[in-house]
DNA sequence: CTTGGCACTCGGGAACACAGAGTGCCAGAC
DNA sequence: GTCTGGCACTCTGTGTTCCCGAGTGCCAAG
């Protein structure tokens, strides 16, 4: 059913086919690989992968291009990750050391994807799902105003102002706030609402409707952090590649957060190298269109992901490559700071 | 030289070749808008306007197509600003009115314009010059490490870590709190470097190498504010239009701050309503392009700019309707506020 | 200054032919 | 059984030619 040969043909197709952007012939393909063949022993085997649905031809008399199901099998069986050379490696790492701060780490790494992958690179900024409470402060705007800012450790700072129900002075305020850091600091957000849950009980009664209001922008915050933030970078280059499918609904996917959202992370293993071809993606917008992606994040706790997306027609064994190694030095830069 | 019909030909060049992109004729010119005149006259008045630069013909024997001159003329004498429906205003206020924080301020306004112009929006955040410190807030993150937080009265929060040059307690970190905000509070962030020259004189000894590093870090994050954020929306809108220069530039202008920012911004008058066409345009990649632009903020204290990006053959006169109110009703939002 | 007439130009589309690449199939060789 | 060479067939893409129509510029007359 899979023979080698028709297997290393699928290979050959794939890779001409992504370096030339033509249908693959069964002449031109003896000739670049040495198969050891003739064509028209190819064309026998290129007959039964067409049956089997891993090639196909545009039109009749072309030559061949390779299916999503052909790309699939290729990614997962057919090829291997491609390491990136000492100079980009070092290139990477001076690049990526230079960043004094999370926005500016987050910036670097989905700069550098794009262009060492000179296709369009997402990053998504560190979850807050597994990082912890470093600090609460509650900062007086006025009497009927404060400003609620939320640290992780992860140097992620949250803030919000809150309306007030009624004037508050510095004292209570400054009672609250020891009193939400005592009870969070350190422990992680996940946990933040059963730990603040008997918070107003343990207060005065004159202060339960100012906690009342702080926790619940609190919990709010929280919540809202499922939809991340989303950098992106590379657009321009959309402009070389041809899609088959129109350029339009690619740039409007790139502006939802929630559809690149659910393309970066819809996986259940967050630390997987993972690829989505073409019409294996929900969203229709993107048919025609491949997402490589990595979690990244120290060791044990993951904590986002980034990728990249591209021409269903990529070459994967270096977009993976790239996308695999900017994912480790980007843990590593964030393990260390 | 510019008698009145040959105006009045420029202005329905514009307008034809606006909404129908395509080289205009004389015979088409007199059926369409009724001049009174007949094809042949036209002709003598077109070849005059062509000689003088306003307009020109992609090839011989083919209608004509206005020059940047063109459309110049046609904005500054031709062509009224059109106000916007009350169906467009009320869905603009009402949308604008759900923001609740500056970020989504800045966020639905941007998505807003380029939905309301079919184009690429761009929106500056409000700048820092003319604002004020509301409060400075030091958080320790550890012994040797705290964060530092601006907070200013536009909603604006800038945050950096700040390595320490050696060890610290609370109590120091509150005393030095304490005084940068005796001495800050209220203060426009233009005057800080001047109010907190003398600081580190009025401490003990001991405390000004803690001191002197945070300054620097206050000072630079104050410095490091003119690259203000810029954020983008619409790209998807470029799909559709055909640029004359390639898609590609026009991306990689929008990813870079710098350009943008000199595209809304070069301009003395912050409030102005402006308009670049073209070759008017100092970034070469953008020559095929326009730019509307507007100053928001409230009344005397311009914050910032936001405008659109557009094909030259663009609607100037809704286009300029469609910024200048949505500045306005920004403006209006940030005020109350 | 305007107008109608007229010759001229040029781009774009339709029709057509043709070369080239590629395929499928079949009969024969290993 | 599997591979191979040969052969007829089918497309696409390209180049050529031709022609129509829109549009112009110019000129002489009103």
């Amino acid at each position: 059913m899979v023979d080698d040969r028709k297997l290393a043909v699928l290979r050959a197709i794939v890779e001409d086919y992504v370096s030339t952007n033509e249908p693959v012939g069964s002449k031109a393909l003896v000739e670049r690989h040495n198969l050891g063949v003739s064509p028209a022993t190819i064309r026998n085997d290129m007959a039964v992968l067409e049956e089997q649905g891993y090639i196909a031809q545009p039109h009749t008399s072309a030559g061949r291009v390779p299916t999503d199901k052909g790309y699939r099998l290729f990614v997962d069986r057919l090829s291997q990750v491609k390491p990136l050379s000492g100079a980009e490696r070092r290139a990477i790492e001076s690049f990526l050391a230079g960043a004094v701060d999370i926005d500016d780490v987050v910036t670097r790494t989905v700069r550098l994807l794009a262009q060492l992958t000179r296709q369009v690179a997402v990053v998504q900024y560190p979850t807050l799902t597994s990082s912890t409470v470093r600090h609460v402060e509650l900062v007086p705007l006025n009497e009927r105003r404060l400003m609620f800012v939320l640290i992780t450790n992860t140097g992620r700072v949250e803030q919000r102002v809150v309306e007030l129900p009624d004037a508050v002075d510095e004292a209570r305020v400054a009672h609250l706030r020891a009193m939400l850091n005592a009870c969070l600091d350190g422990c992680g957000l996940t946990s933040v609402p059963d730990k603040v849950a008997d918070l107003p009980e343990r207060l005065p009664a004159e202060d339960r409707p100012l906690a009342a209001t702080i926790l619940s922008v609190l919990l709010e915050s929280l919540v809202e952090r499922q939809d991340e933030k989303i950098v992106i970078s590379g657009a321009a280059n959309l402009a070389g590649a041809d899609f088959t499918v129109g350029l339009r609904d690619v740039l409007e996917a790139l502006e939802e957060q929630v559809v690149l959202m659910r393309l970066l992370g819809e996986t259940s293993d967050l630390s997987a190298l993972t690829v989505r071809i073409g019409s294996e993606n929900p969203y229709t917008g993107l048919r025609g269109t491949s997402i490589v992606a990595a979690g990244y994040g120290s060791g044990d706790k993951q904590l986002a992901r980034l990728g990249v997306l591209g021409p269903t027609r990529m070459d994967y064994p270096v977009t993976m490559g790239a996308v695999r190694a900017v994912a480790r030095y980007v843990s590593q830069i964030l393990a260390a700071s």
